[in-house]
DNA sequence: CTGAGTGCAAACATTTTGCACACTC
DNA sequence: GAGTGTGCAAAATGTTTGCACTCAG
């Protein structure tokens, strides 16, 4: 296990970097690095939400610019999980893998070991190099994954996960016709 | 190897597992299911496209309402691959893992195998149960991993993967001043 | 003071939906 | 003929951009 640079870790360097390389030091790029490390992942969407609790007014569009400064730094990076917006968090030295659960929408990060015998194969038999920060696997969770065994899930909360979480497929129009 | 169902393999089975849920067949259907055969994998606006070429004027609302019934039907599945549009692929029996190049854009497929370890070991250790249909590794093949290790890279053609391409990277406002 | 950064609003891209007409069964 | 499916257009959602004003340096 790297040192990793979650939570109240990233207070002094990365002020740094920002000047050395030209940019200014606002508020709103602490606050919306800040929510990132609170939140552990979420959208630009309920990153802005989360920074408005303490300094009302951000707008999205600087949380957007704000996030792909942050990322272009190496602070933050961003995953594509499933069907809608992107999802940022801290970014870590040795990368993490994000397991996304399609019935609750839990997002959980687990350390890349898991990923490296897959990682090693892809290098060796195709050469190609596997960047781990991007990914992503989809599933069902401990949990969802008993409560789908049985009949009906009745765990699904806020579930943001992927389009295909159970109970919100499309209407289905004309039931089979016995 | 499973008997997988690319290509010409389709062309009996679906239509009757279409009738006996009540679904009717009509030549969008048809179209829709074959292109994603010939493409492979496409974004509903490239399977469009390319029904059109055989038969103009079909709507780009209904491939998406045929891609979520072929879905349903377990014909086609798809998968979020980085920044845009989703991406629908014939679905195999045993699914396949989606190799996504950030540098060209090109996506491979390869068997499940090689992901094995990988779900073992999430289901061992955290009772996770992976997707495999859903999976996507975001890396660079083995052209782009060469040409990155050069300079620039220059064979950026169409690259529809990732929002993390080279050379789309944001305007850099202002250089870091030295 | 200077210009990078923000807020605002409008443009853009992708996906979904309501309604009238067409075509499958 | 009945009613599912399609086309069209408008809405919903997520992201980007131009411009004028503000604030960090």
């Amino acid at each position: 296990m790297g040192r990793t640079v979650q939570g109240g870790a990233l207070g002094q360097d990365w002020q740094a970097r920002l000047r050395s390389r030209g940019y200014r030091l606002t508020p709103q790029r602490q606050l919306v690095l800040e929510a990132v490390g609170t939140l552990g992942h979420g959208t630009p969407d309920e990153i802005a939400t989360a920074v408005r609790r303490q300094a009302s007014g951000l707008n999205i569009s600087t949380v957007y610019r704000t996030l792909e400064l942050l990322e272009e730094l190496g602070l933050v990076e961003h995953t594509h999980l499933g069907h809608g917006a992107a999802t940022y968090s801290v970014a870590t030295e040795d990368g993490h893998v994000h397991l996304v659960c399609r019935g609750c929408g839990h997002i959980d990060e687990v350390a890349p070991d898991v990923v490296e015998p897959l990682v090693a194969d892809l290098a060796a038999t195709r050469g190609f190099e596997v960047d781990v920060g991007h990914f992503a696997v989809f599933g069902l969770c401990r949990a969802c994954s008993a409560a789908s065994s049985a009949s009906s899930a009745s765990s699904a909360s806020s579930a943001s996960g992927d389009g295909s979480a159970p109970g919100r497929e499309h209407p289905h129009p004309h039931p089979p016709s016995p």
